[in-house]
DNA sequence: TCCTCCCTGTTC
DNA sequence: GAACAGGGAGGA
C-alpha cells in the first residue's frame, strides 16, 4: 500500500523515464480508473512532462504544452495519479501487452527517441487518474483540504493541528491534518514515538508532541532510504521491491512479542483500521 | 466523529 | 467460503 516514502520512491524512478517527454496517445482500459471530475485523457496529446513530484500520497506530473498542440480543447496543467492500495505506475516498451489489471496505457516519446508505453495497474481499482487545469484541481476538495508535507512541518504547527478528542492513531491517518501517513507508518511512528494510539489527540504534552514529529520525520526519511516497504503488491517504476517492511516494529506484528520489552503486540481496531501497539511501551 | 462501502487476491 | 487487507467518499 503506497504511502508516502513508496510514492516518493515511485516518483524517483519514473523521473528520468518521463522528464522532457511529450504524450501522444492513451488508452483506458477501465473507465472507473478516472476520476469523475477529470479531463478526458485525449487532453494530454502533445503535452510535456515537465516534473514529475509527490504530494501527499499522490504523484503529479506537471505537464507544459508543446508548441503544435491543438487549441480545441483546455490545457491540463497536471495528471494527477492517486495508486491508493495496488497501484502501480511503470514504463513498458512500446509493444507490450496489457497485463490483468492494466487500467491505463499511454504512449510517449522523448523527442529524437522511438516511443514507450506509460502503464497503469491496479488490482483493486481503488487508484484515480487526475488530468485537470489548475482550476479543476482547486476544486477538488481532496487536494484543496491536502494537510502539510510531515517532512516539511514544523513543530508549532504540528502541534496545533493535532487536536480534538479523536484517537491520535484516526488523526495521523487523517490527510487534512498531515499529508502521506497510512497505517503503516502511524502505527511504526506512535511506536517508536512510545504513544498509545488510542489517547484522544489533544491529550498530548509538548514534549509528546516533539517526540512523535521526530519519530515521524525519522522513520518516513528512513523508509524512503530503504525505497519503502513491500507487503505484497508494491512496486517502484523499474519492478524493484522496497526493503523496509523487514525492520517493522508494529505493523502486522499483533500477537509476536514486543522487540523492547518483550510483553506482546496488541492488535486493536482503531478507526475502523487494524492497528498494533505494545500496551507496555506506549502510554 | 464514527461507520460502511468500494474492490480483488490471499490466507485461514 | 469467510475473513482480511485499507484510503477516502459519503452518509448517519
Amino acid at each position: 500500500m503506497p504511502e508516502l516514502p513508496e510514492v516518493e520512491t515511485v516518483a524517483r524512478t519514473l523521473l528520468p523515464h518521463v522528464q522532457g517527454c511529450v504524450f501522444e496517445s492513451a488508452k483506458l482500459l477501465r473507465s472507473s480508473a478516472m476520476h469523475p471530475a477529470s479531463m478526458p485523457l485525449e487532453a494530454l496529446n502533445r503535452m510535456r512532462v515537465q516534473n514529475l513530484r509527490r504530494r501527499g500520497k499522490v504523484l503529479v506530473f506537471d505537464l507544459t504544452p508543446t508548441p503544435d498542440r491543438s487549441t480545441d480543447m483546455a490545457v491540463p496543467t497536471s495528471m494527477v495519479i492517486h495508486l491508493r492500495m495496488t497501484g502501480r505506475v511503470f514504463t513498458q516498451e512500446a509493444n507490450s501487452g496489457q497485463g490483468a489489471h492494466t487500467r491505463c496505457i499511454w504512449k510517449l516519446h522523448k523527442p529524437d527517441f522511438s516511443p514507450f508505453l506509460l502503464f497503469f495497474d491496479d488490482i483493486r481499482t481503488f487508484g484515480k487518474v487526475f488530468v485537470a487545469t489548475e482550476q479543476l484541481l482547486a476544486n477538488w476538495d481532496f487536494w484543496k483540504n491536502l494537510g502539510p508535507e510531515p517532512l516539511e512541518i514544523g513543530l508549532a504547527e504540528f502541534a496545533s493541528r493535532l487536536n480534538g478528542k479523536r484517537a491520535l492513531k484516526s488523526c495521523l491517518l487523517d490527510q487534512t491534518v498531515i499529508a502521506g501517513i497510512g497505517n503503516i507508518y502511524a502505527d511504526e511512528a506512535l511506536f517508536a514515538a512510545g504513544l498509545d494510539p488510542r489517547r484522544p489527540a489533544s491529550s498530548l504534552a509538548r514534549q509528546e508532541h516533539g517526540r512523535l514529529l521526530s519519530a515521524i520525520k525519522a522513520i518516513l526519511a528512513r523508509a524512503i532510504e530503504k525505497k519503502g516497504s513491500s507487503i505484497r503488491d508494491y512496486r517502484d517504476a523499474d519492478g524493484n521491491a522496497g526493503s523496509f517492511q523487514k525492520t517493522f516494529s508494529v505493523y502486522g506484528k499483533g500477537g509476536k512479542m514486543c522487540q523492547r520489552c518483550g510483553e506482546v503486540l496488541q492488535k486493536e481496531q482503531i478507526g475502523g483500521r487494524a492497528t498494533v501497539f505494545c500496551p507496555h511501551c506506549q502510554k
